[in-house]
DNA sequence: GTTCCGATGTACT
DNA sequence: GTACATCGGAACG
């Protein structure tokens, strides 16, 4: 694993979250740029580690920088990044993608839906990269995932989504703006 | 634009 | 039995 990306995941979910707004996730070449996360520990009500280990989320509590895949609502996948060298139970969420490349297959995969919102949402995401319970525990880093880091860049941040506890925690980050968001972050107040 | 609903794996009461 | 880190489609206005 590159140095500087190792060393990202070695902190609290909340910075790798933050920090990975603008980095680019392939998954056999196929993927774009990540425009939205969430973080997840082991102190959070909202978090499948909260309760400790089960058979499903096993991986959030072994080695960083493994993915952690799993079903939600029976039907949908969802892809994290485990993180954290001083707690277990991390990760970060991925639920938006800016696509970029492979296009075409991941339109495919969709069944057509709409440019901006090919994965825009952890599920429509996971539909369009092809991630499934196979990749679950595999390095984020190695074949068949990619990720690479991007420049530093304006983060916003706001509560999480749909979740049912811990909706005060504002640990949802993305990048200003993006079209390509499952869902605008509320408005900072404005001027009147 | 909105709201409602069904799909159904895993964990929990 | 219920709840859930979701989505897509139907029905509505």
């Amino acid at each position: 694993m590159n140095r500087a990306l190792a060393e990202l995941l070695t902190l609290p979910a909340p910075e790798v979250a933050r920090a990975l707004i603008g980095a680019r996730l392939l998954v056999d070449g196929v993927g774009g740029i990540i425009v939205e996360t969430e973080a997840y520990d082991r102190l959070d009500p909202a978090s499948h580690s909260f309760r400790g280990p089960t058979p499903r989320n096993v991986a959030m509590f072994g080695p960083i920088g493994r993915a952690y895949v799993y079903r939600i609502y029976g039907l949908h996948w969802c892809l994290n990044i485990v993180c954290d060298a001083e707690a277990s139970g991390s990760a970060v969420l991925i639920r938006a993608l800016e696509p970029t490349q492979g296009m075409e297959v991941m339109h495919d995969r969709r069944g057509g839906g709409r440019h901006p919102d090919l994965c825009a949402g952890p599920g429509r995401l996971c539909q369009a990269l092809g991630v499934n319970g196979a990749l679950n525990g595999r390095p984020i880093d190695e074949p068949p995932f990619s990720l690479t880091l991007g420049p530093s860049e304006p983060v916003v941040s706001g509560p999480r989504i749909g979740i049912r506890h811990g909706t005060s925690t504002p640990w949802r980050f993305g990048r200003p703006g993006s079209p390509f968001l499952s869902r605008p972050f509320p408005l900072a107040a404005a001027p009147s």
